[in-house]
Order: C-alpha cells, then sequence, then structure tokens
DNA sequence: CCTGTGATCAGCT
DNA sequence: GCTGATCACAGGC
C-alpha cells in the first residue's frame, strides 16, 4: 500500500464487491492528514479513528445525515488517510441494487458516493473492517486501463489538489473530468 | 441547461 | 447553532 493518492489511482478499475454485489471501480478520491478537506486532518476522533489505523480497512461515514460512504484507509504514518469510493459501473447483483435504490437507470445506480453506499448497503456496522476478508472483495484491474484525475467534488479547502481519479472514458462517473 | 431547497445528523465551535 | 467528502426533485431559461 502507497499513499492515499498512489493508492486511488491504482484502485480505479478494480473490481469491489460487498456480499457479492457492486462493479468495477471508476472514481475515487483520496484525502490525507495534512489535507485541510480531510476528515482526518484535525486529529483522531471517535468518527475517524479507523482512518489513524492499520492500512487495507473500511472507514465509513455518514454524510449529510442521510448517506453513508465508504473509503479504504490507507498507510501514512502519523497521519489518518483514505480513500474515497465515488462510483462503480455495476457488474454484479444488478437486480438486488436497483432494488435497494429503487433506480431503474444503471448509469445512475452508483454514480456517487452516497447512492454507492445505498446500492452496496454500507452501513456502520462495516466501519472497521479488513476489505480483504468477507464480505469484501476485491479483483484485480484489467491491463491496459487509463486513468485520469482532476478536482475533488463537494469540498471547501484545499480544491486545487488533482486528488480525484476516474477510469478514462467511463459512463458511470458522478461527474465528468476538465 | 442551470439554480435552489429539504432531508437529517454527527462533529465541532 | 452551524457545517458538511450528498442526493433527489422542483422550477426557470
Amino acid at each position: 500500500m502507497g499513499d492515499a493518492p498512489e493508492v486511488a489511482g491504482r484502485l480505479i478499475g478494480m473490481t469491489l464487491l460487498v456480499d457479492g454485489v457492486g462493479g468495477i471501480i471508476v472514481e475515487t478520491e483520496a484525502y490525507d492528514g495534512e489535507d485541510p478537506a480531510s476528515h482526518s486532518f484535525s486529529g483522531p476522533t471517535s468518527r475517524n479513528a479507523v482512518m489513524f489505523g492499520p492500512p487495507g480497512h473500511a472507514y465509513v461515514y455518514l454524510s449529510y445525515g442521510i448517506h453513508w460512504c465508504l473509503n479504504f484507509v490507507c498507510r501514512e504514518p502519523g497521519h489518518g488517510a483514505g480513500v474515497l469510493i465515488r462510483a462503480l459501473e455495476p457488474t454484479a447483483g444488478i437486480s438486488r441494487m436497483m432494488n435497494r435504490r429503487r433506480q431503474q437507470d444503471l448509469r445512475l445506480l452508483c454514480s456517487g458516493p452516497g447512492r454507492l453506499g445505498q446500492a452496496l448497503a454500507i452501513t456502520r456496522e462495516l466501519n472497521g473492517k479488513r476489505l480483504d476478508a468477507p464480505p469484501f472483495s476485491l479483483r484485480a484491474a484489467a491491463a491496459g486501463i487509463r486513468v485520469v484525475c482532476g478536482r475533488r467534488i463537494g469540498i471547501s479547502k484545499a480544491v486545487d489538489r488533482a486528488w480525484r481519479f476516474g477510469l478514462a472514458g467511463s459512463r458511470y462517473i458522478s461527474r465528468p473530468f476538465r
């Protein structure tokens, strides 16, 4: 595992499943402890504690009081770091995801961190769990994929950092790259 | 295409 | 009290 931006780029194209439901990761964002936009910026709290623990675990938080969002914890000694999983191209368990979201449009099923959380039934119970064991499963990306990057979405600090990563040409990202 | 707003809650000042 | 790593829906151009 490397730092958060490196991991965020390397996750693009990998397949993420939770209880057999999910798809290809097409959009991520990196956050680290020296980054004012990160939950970990001001040090450990009860919410962000797992960001300061070992890498390869899930950090789950509630966004805007409504949406459960999934992050991968990264190694960043002394700081907390993670990668927000922002969008998937649905490939597995599509009917379950459509039922959970009441959404028939494949492009909108997992296109955004809140939508993805709902489609994969992410909840607080997954916070702190290992990502290399059930219910999670991860598979390698296909060879030859192209990764693009740009500014992160929905933040007001450190807006110039190009720490949002996407699968080039994907129609399942939450917003286009410029 | 765009802008505005309600929902709903944990963390922080 | 206010803000926020969001979303869905309504309305106007």
